[in-house]
DNA sequence: CCCTGTCAAGCAAGCAATTGCTTTGTTGTC
DNA sequence: GACAACAAAGCAATTGCTTGCTTGACAGGG
């Protein structure tokens, strides 16, 4: 009874094992980016991964905590994705272009975790949202790294707050177009970005 | 009754007088922005004009309707704000700056409706969907027409559907970010993106 | 080899609150 | 007295979440 509840919230901070956990989450943030946060409903969840409506709390203790821990999973799943694309890569715009196919294939393939945390940030509580900038932050400083080494080569004018917000806008955004079956790839996507936002200034070097 | 319900109707249509029926879309929208749509209950939107929870079934007749009319209400204002601001602008970056500048004020500025329309997209029912999708059109077909004049004039290296969703990609996501008490004004974030998006390629053009 | 205790994992059932919406009644106005 | 514009009250369904109970796997002792 309350031994089970209290064994619960250990095993959910620590991330280990948990099969039917990382079901859940999955199933969820899948959920989640389709009808939304809350048109999503416990009961879906459940119904998802072959589950009765109470099971869920048995691995997390509210539907705030899912959301939590899906954001989480995403953010961490799209760090480590991250750094495997950036390493061993040399030179501004080639750091610059794998940054972009990494994160337009986290946001656009299969990996739902990570749309949930740009769908619906609002409804997070204040307390989760201040435990997930925390992923959040680190995600990014990669980004201003790469951006400052551009502006560095003459390739972006500019690395400040604004150019940053508008660049991850762009990317953000496709969730809201991109279908798997239309007519473009990720790739293309993410040449047209590199041609779109680098400058050719200094001629003769692309 | 059933009289009162097909006036109801038949006023819904007619986008005429009715003050409480704007009232209500105004704080309709902003309620939708800042808690989502399914978080929004009707008691909220009630309260928030000095109403009782049954009585904004009388101008709309559900609360879908209330979403649909709130974000065609926001599109038209778009348009017609849209229309003035490049009237009488001759030149084509002239025209994309003015285009910016509109677009950013109708979306972070008070007009809280629009941003519904990007916020809340997956909320429509179909029906819902393809009549605001008529007005979205009307909208982007503004843009269209300037991006290929900024190509034609060498100022911008291509206007194909990708580059167009990127660019319109920043833009919206500006609502995530921008707060009227930063330390940014609407017009620094437009002059940054003319910067970013168009290249100087013709040089003593600008 | 069997018995028994333990415990993770989930089921069955339901509760209390909230939800969108309806229905009937009231009021001010022309 | 007719009608637009609400109020008052409530209904039926849905919601997140809780509580007590079952099950299956495994450990250990005899």
């Amino acid at each position: 009874m309350a031994v089970a509840r209290t064994k619960t919230k250990a095993r959910a901070s620590t991330a280990d094992e948990g099969n039917r956990r990382a079901e859940l989450i999955r199933a969820a943030g899948k959920l989640f980016v389709e009808k939304g946060f809350d048109a999503t409903t416990i009961r879906d969840i459940a119904d998802a991964v072959g589950m009765r409506s109470g099971s869920p709390f048995y691995h997390f203790k509210s539907k705030q905590d899912m959301l939590k821990s899906v954001m989480i999973e995403g953010l961490q799943a799209a760090l480590t994705a991250q750094q495997a694309a950036i390493a061993g890569v040399r030179g501004a715009e080639a750091r610059f272009r794998a940054l972009i196919k990494s994160h337009l294939r986290i946001i656009l393939e299969d990996h739902t975790e990570f749309p949930v945390l740009l769908y619906e940030w609002r409804a997070l509580t204040d307390d989760s949202r201040a435990e997930v900038i925390a992923v959040k932050d680190r995600y990014e400083a990669v980004w201003q790294s790469v951006l400052k080494d551009l502006v560095k080569a003459g390739l972006l004018k500019d690395d400040g707050r604004v150019t940053r917000l508008l660049l991850f806008g762009a990317f953000n955004w496709t969730v809201q177009w991109y279908r798997p079956d239309g007519e473009f790839t990720i790739d293309d996507i993410a040449e047209r970005a590199v041609d779109l936002y680098l400058c050719p200034q200094a001629e003769g070097r692309r």
